[in-house]
DNA sequence: CTGAAAGCGCTTACAG
DNA sequence: CTGAAAGCGCTTACAG
């Protein structure tokens, strides 16, 4: 087992001491007045042996891991793939590695993951809090931790968080379709007490109302399996004959959507118009390609990382809450 | 600032030795034979006062980080999120960790990365090679690390790793088109010499050739923008107009690929056949749904950590090296 | 049954 | 210009 060099055995081979050795791998050569020369004999050696300097035991002196725990709710889901995916590369180029786990959603596994990541010693956090999860975040803040919330917040606690504009942009495609001459609008939406499910619910209430619509709504469990929200859904539609449009909440509700609707061989748009929150491959390419309101991706991760980052820089204890709106994208799917 | 305790910490309140403090947080309390009544009370102090065990300073002393370290090509793509999610739901099950990054399939990237893994001493590695990558893996190998590839390998290099049948279930697609009645059979590929592409396209020509078809080969370049990718597929699609079927030999290609399709108002099925490597949602609930070679995602991610985790474990230098099969799901698209 | 002490690999204040 | 030494928070061999 070949051993791994230490600055110690470093300085040894060249008869120099540790300090010196430290110095100019850190780049205080010259701050130090250590001799170019030296410096450069040093560098050769590191590069000639492959030394690579052990970042727990630098973590472990400076207090810095330089590391963000983020914790999403499903990495398998686009949404949440494609906001890990900007996040890590602006971390990146900002000098921070991304640690990060999939929560499901689970309350549980959610006060683990931040356990680990405390022990981990991580420099900030990312979080799409589970429901229940106050007492933790609490708890994060209280030990001065650096933490931005995503997608959903907490509404009984002040942290910073970036969101979208959940209700405005739910009103503004409910809208959409009243205009469209849409009456009998449904919503598909997820069994949940958190902010972004329940103001995408009141935009659809507060566009129907205002209306004078009547409320159709179906709320399915959190975690069901794909095979049961199909048949939910299926089932909804059965019993709701008259409903000439449906607005799914959520991207995986719109995708298990538009099965059910293949399955009941409906025809989207001349039977029943239908939009979804989140974009998605599926809905931009199929026939007819589904309106969206899509989440601003990039824009959300950059707030994300900035926030953070700011954060982590500064002493005082700034809140900082964004909230984007989201993009109302027209298809066929509600073109009447 | 609340200072953060330490075990020492708690060892002082107690007025008793850090060994002991360390052996009850432990578990060792019994087989230290430290009292029942001072592990309760050590216990007890550590859960009111949240004590949280630094990791660093155990992994640096231990030498062992219990942290996988996961590069794949890329996050946002579906295929590797799923396989990025079942991995992690593994480690963790085993009381590991996931650190994880996406390499763009880039060499310098994954170089950089594969840095900042040993830099931070992760355990072991998984991760899908960019080209290029062979010296750096076989330092890794010389260091004693670690290491099992994936989705692709290096032939040079004697490691283990978990891949699919691409050469096999390339084959076997091309078979069912042609006993289909297809005859003008193209593949749209990656300008690429990593072994998942050179596989597939092998298995394209074998088939083909085996018939007597005649090839019909489009390389698209590798870190393409959709536009152009859509783009270029047109124009393979208009200046070969006796195709008949399509093989997109990866998910995003497909993708790509549908949309093209689409502009050019073809009919898919009784103008093209398609089918493409890998599955997705799109393709599951296209009209019509679109045949796929589907990779064994959960197999192949219960593979990676079994055979990572045995390597961490033993001694000697075993290596493992995997293929599992695609699995031909026929769908609407290759229906005759 | 319990404790003092060395050491993991770094950084940095201090001394010369 | 350079070095010896303390200390980050742990684990564990050794001693009693």
């Amino acid at each position: 087992m070949k051993k791994v060099l230490s600055i110690a055995d470093i300085a040894r081979k060249l008869n120099i001491s540790i300090t010196s050795v430290s110095f100019i791998l850190n780049g205080k050569a010259e701050e130090k007045r250590i001799s170019p020369e030296l410096a450069k004999r040093v560098l050769k050696l590191v590069n000639d042996v492959g030394y690579v300097p052990n970042q727990l035991a630098k973590s472990l002196r400076t207090g810095k891991t330089n590391i963000i725990g983020l914790i999403v709710e499903d990495i398998s889901n686009p949404f949440f793939a494609n906001v890990a995916r900007l996040i890590e590369e602006n971390a990146n180029d900002r000098g921070y590695k991304i640690f990060y786990c999939s929560s499901e959603n689970n309350t549980i596994k959610t006060q683990e993951l931040i356990k680990v990541f405390r022990e981990r010693q991580v420099d900030g956090y990312i979080i799409t809090p589970a429901a229940g999860i106050e007492k933790d975040i609490v708890s994060l803040l209280n030990n001065q931790a650096k933490v931005v919330l995503f997608d959903r917040y907490l509404p009984s606690i002040n942290t910073s968080y970036v969101i979208v504009d959940n209700m405005g942009g739910s009103y503004k495609a409910m809208t959409h379709l009243i205009q469209q001459g849409f009456k009998n609008i449904g919503i598909v939406t997820l069994k949940s007490d958190q902010t972004q499910m329940q103001k995408r619910l009141e935009g659809y209430t507060l566009a129907m109302e205002e209306h004078g619509l009547k409320l159709c709504i179906k709320k399915i469990k959190f975690h069901d399996s794909t095979e049961n929200i199909i048949d939910e859904i299926k089932d909804f539609i059965s019993k709701n004959i008259k409903l000439d449009a449906i607005f799914f909440a959520t991207n995986y509700l719109g995708v298990a959507g538009l099965e059910a609707i293949k399955q009941l061989n409906i025809s989207i748009t001349s039977d029943l118009g239908v939009l979804s929150f989140d974009d998605h491959d599926l809905f931009r390419l199929y026939s007819p390609s589904i309106s969206v309101l899509a989440q601003p991706i990039e824009e959300m991760s950059e707030n994300l990382i900035n926030i953070l980052l700011d954060h982590l820089d500064e002493e005082k204890e700034s809140v900082k809450q964004i909230m984007l709106s989201p993009k109302l994208i027209l298809r066929e799917s509600t073109q009447r």
